[in-house]
DNA sequence: TGCGATTTGTCCGTATGTATT
DNA sequence: TAATACATACGGACAAATCGC
């Protein structure tokens, strides 16, 4: 009843956007895996729409990294690499760190209130063992601290990085589906986001990527041996 | 003659691309005002393009942020706000820092090299009063850091910065167009980067960007008084 | 080296949707 | 309410570039 429904009842207006959102949940959802080749003759019958808007689209997912495109050749799902994921933690680690140290003396009870809130979605999926709605809920966990601090612009980046984070998480869970997170592994990060230490707050937030890092690490850096 | 020309020799091979880069230019050096509506079959028009191409640049520019689409309304150069400028130059604190972080112990002779000549050039075009290619270089001279610390997304955020700090620098710059940056500004900056002390880095950095900040805030908050 | 097939890039004419007046 | 201006979308056509043979 008073749960608010996930549903993002974003009715993208344009055609553009609407197909720039069905790739992309497409592509983070693994349906399209890495190195898939876009062609869009066929995406275009596929989705039932012309060339002009699924190219518009197709720019748009390149600028967010999503996708490669090489001029005459082709548009390719980006490939899984090691020192990606190695950059993606540690500049997650610097600006969720600054991210924290926006809000920390601004925080509203609606910031309270969001972040419990998320905690208690992101452990019933867990608990329903509900892998793609797990990743989204840990997600939207970390997104409560940028929409609460202010930061138009950090936001942004945040964003951004979050549509490459969402496919390695996807990829990672795939490869070995029984191993979800753990159920509490974000019980310290909620109780110091709540908390008034701010220098601990940070310092967890630097261990807990080094944590969520190693955890993928391994698994990509032997597909990437497989690859080779 | 062995001065490197700076001439980007970057044939863009796409059309797309090519309008990107003029519009991109036209936008950062002023010539199309903040507010500016671009209207698509004029600028077709103008450019000697199809609006095919001419959609698909316009749609990389707002993913950029220079401009702001408003779907079935109009495509607008962005708007100067007070708000912009202090997200931008906190921002640019943060990963500018963690940028020398990550240079620091892994500085090599053409990092050196590089940061002298860069700040050879910006001092040339200093004393050349040239205000075009003295904003240019000046962002040219910070780009060093991000070239050399190895992490692509890092540098990837940082460009994405770089053509908003641009459009600012330039309009401040016409606005009084005699004071321009101070012909020693730069020059702890670079003995600095060049030293052994991090933290004195790292803290003049944070310094740097207050006084950029300080320098454009109480004209661009004139402008937006202006407006409103 | 060249040739042909495939795909991307580009143009144009037209029709429809939306906001504004 | 109607009319205008413009963005959006479609479909067909052709040029340009890449790749495999």
């Amino acid at each position: 009843m008073n749960s608010l429904n996930i549903k993002p009842i974003s009715k993208n207006r344009t055609l553009r956007a609407n197909v720039a959102e069905q790739l992309r949940d497409a592509i983070i959802n693994g349906d399209i895996p890495p190195r898939t080749k876009l062609i869009e003759t066929q995406l275009s019958e596929l989705l039932g729409v012309s060339r002009g808007p699924l190219r518009e689209a197709i720019r748009q997912l390149a600028d967010q990294g999503l996708i490669e495109n090489i001029p005459y050749t082709g548009t390719y799902v980006i490939d899984i690499k090691v020192k990606n994921i190695q950059e993606l933690y540690s500049f997650r680690t610097e600006i969720e760190r600054f991210a924290f140290s926006l809000v920390w003396n601004k925080r509203s009870s609606k910031f309270y209130s969001d972040l419990t809130n998320q905690h208690k979605r992101l452990t019933q999926a867990i608990k329903a063992k509900d892998s793609v709605a797990t990743i989204y809920e840990e997600l939207e966990l970390h997104s409560v601290v940028y929409d609460h601090c202010g930061h138009d612009l950090l936001r942004e980046t945040w964003q951004r990085l979050r549509s490459r984070l969402h496919l390695y998480f996807t990829l990672h869970q795939k490869a070995h589906n029984r191993s979800g997170p753990k159920l509490k592994a974000h019980d310290a990060y909620v109780t110091l986001a709540a908390g008034e230490n701010l220098d601990a707050m940070l310092e967890h937030v630097s261990e807990h990527m080094n944590q969520g890092y190693s955890k993928v690490e391994k698994y990509v850096s032997m597909i990437e041996q497989q690859l080779k």
